[in-house]
DNA sequence: GATGAATGAGGATTCATTCAT
DNA sequence: TATGAATGAATCCTCATTCAT
């Protein structure tokens, strides 16, 4: 966890060396990324570094905690949008994880970049320093509840658990992100075809790939 | 791509230096793979290593080719099973490039986990040197033409391009092998539920991920 | 010299920054000393060390004063038992200054370290600085006088400068010194073998290392 | 111990090395010794360094190794001058064992200050890393042994045990080395005072500090 | 006087790549 | 062709010292 130190800057300054942070894993990944580099950009001098974070990786862990949680606000925030009636039914709840999760993506590419390499972590040591308790943030918990008793009531395909289930939404939304962000460069896509496409990986998750209208 | 020098040599050697470089960038990532270990796994000089190769970044392309050839492999020989009938049906093409990618990531661990390294790689210049012209292989040609006349004849969800076709089939895989591969060491899964998981990523991907029994 | 800041501060505050300063020598020597260490030990802020000295050398030369000092006045109390008569003997003297040295290092042990720290740095800036006008206290002064005399006279060897002859007394003295402290932790030697052994010293520096009753 | 890739150098550029080295710590001390400044001396490269040895504590460990040896080689050479005669009396022990410490001490003077770095080391890992197995070389063994024997029939002072006792013609031994190397650029000493000033230790040794003619 | 954040030169160490043998 | 020593830029990190508050 950053030190004292780093919490009583001003708050533009933290956003800034955050942000700095951030844009270097988002590129570089973090097994690339560079203290040195970081510093330069954010402006600051590099014994100021070491006086905000233990190390390299404490920034990284933070930097992870935040996209856990900016994430699982994008999937409140959608869960919120339904939440009129009491009771929520399945394919509402799907569809507010992946639309929390596509919007995340796609309004926060840099975080979403990191979060990828942060995965390709696992199985160290900082890996599970990274994702140790984070399950345990509010809306994860009911999440986890939600999703584990509709596995109980069988009302998800044989064999699917609480952790497949999430997996394997992140993984479609993963998908149709990197599309998207891949298809940009080259015409900025038009806001039609855009929607057509999100509501793509949600179709899928429901239906399945195929078109059986056909 | 790998210089003569390195095709010239016996077999065995060939092998056992691709292997060598193969279990680096499993196990460390693409990004902190070191030529120091490799040549000692594959009891080779350092001098040799570049003998054979450009530099580093020309056996991890050499390796993504392989894997690519290698999971196409797989797919067609998915097909062959099936191509008794002359025409093959959307389902059973869909079931082919499913059980091959899985099998691949399942028979071939480490091609599996290089692979996923490479995909980290998105927007630089060594992944356009990796996958370009990949999709000229013998098999992936002909896929291209399967789907991309399936687009057209409007029998996938609006809005799939062959690109994205790929990818998703793709990112279920993965998912599905990540999580049989971390569930694996605590309890060696017995064989009825692999097959179940198995068969549930196929499934999602044909009927989407609710039990539509319900 | 310490800055005025610093004789300014209550008494008890003075101590509780140099015994820092003098354990964080004793403990790392002179050369890996750390402000910082020092600083967090004494409770103070890193910006007050410089507002009472001009650096770190700055408190290295005042403990080692203090040290020389201390050092005096033990061998000045020893030579106060035997200075009933007018006339002090060369015997008496030697056995006051062994005895001086020895308790002091028994019952400073930090100093007695930090000391041993100091005299590693000879012919630096920084011994100079610590040993300059150390000769002129009180007792040294002395004590040159009376060696001086001696040596005059032809009392001691052959070629034994004043110098020389503190130098010898203090080498042997921290030998004996040494030995103890190492004896120590592996045994706690008897208060027998512990006088044995203080004597042994003087023995020495009298008679010699053989035993002459053989 | 320094990897087979510096002892695969040529002679002369060991020596330059070693000599670059020996240097630095003599000069700084080990503690504040530095790679950087050993590599530029040494005229090669940074890498080059951690190639030949492990870290900077392999270094130094080995010239500690080459210093205990060479003293070792000093003070045989002063045993075998006496040793025509079978017997070896404990005069001419002491005789030799102070002899060749001081000529090791006075023709070495970068050993010397390197070894008076490393005794400050006590306690640390290093020093025991250092002085492990130093003890079982030829002549240290033989010294061990015929010290030993002394102690049993009561040759040496009540009290002294063989490491005391070498301690102690150590310690006269640098004190008048110090004394010397200090007196030297003020007048360079008088071959005939050199001579009386080393005699002056041995006698202390075996007669003590005071003249017994008076 | 007291504070503690800011600084940046300097520390050890690594590693892809070259090159002489 | 095979070798492995040589290179040096780049890595992360430390720490005495300054300075604005």
């Amino acid at each position: 966890m950053p030190k004292d130190t780093f919490f009583n800057l001003k708050e533009e300054k933290q956003q800034r060396i955050l942000k700095a942070a951030l844009h270097e894993i988002s590129v570089h990944g973090y097994n690339k990324a560079s203290v040195t580099r970081i510093v330069k950009d954010a402006g600051i001098a590099t014994g100021s570094f070491y006086q905000y974070f233990e190390d390299l990786a404490d920034v990284f862990v933070h930097i992870g905690h935040r996209a856990v949680k900016l994430k699982g606000q994008y999937m409140q925030q959608e869960l919120e949008k339904t939440r009129s009636s009491k009771q929520i039914d399945m394919e509402s709840f799907i569809r507010a994880m992946y639309r929390g999760g596509l919007r995340f993506g796609l309004e926060h590419e840099e975080y979403f970049r990191a979060a990828q390499s942060f995965l390709q972590l696992k199985d160290t040591e900082l890996y599970n320093r990274m994702f140790a308790g984070v399950e345990f943030n509010e809306i994860y918990i009911w999440i986890n509840q939600f999703v584990g008793e509709a596995v109980q009531r069988g009302e998800l395909q044989q064999g699917i658990t609480v952790a497949l289930f999430l997996q394997l939404i992140t993984g479609i939304n993963t998908t149709i992100i990197e599309y998207l962000i891949a298809a940009k460069p080259g015409g900025e896509m038009s806001k039609e075809d855009l929607e057509t496409l999100c509501d793509l990986g949600l179709h899928i998750l429901l239906h399945g790939i195929r078109n059986s209208d056909n």
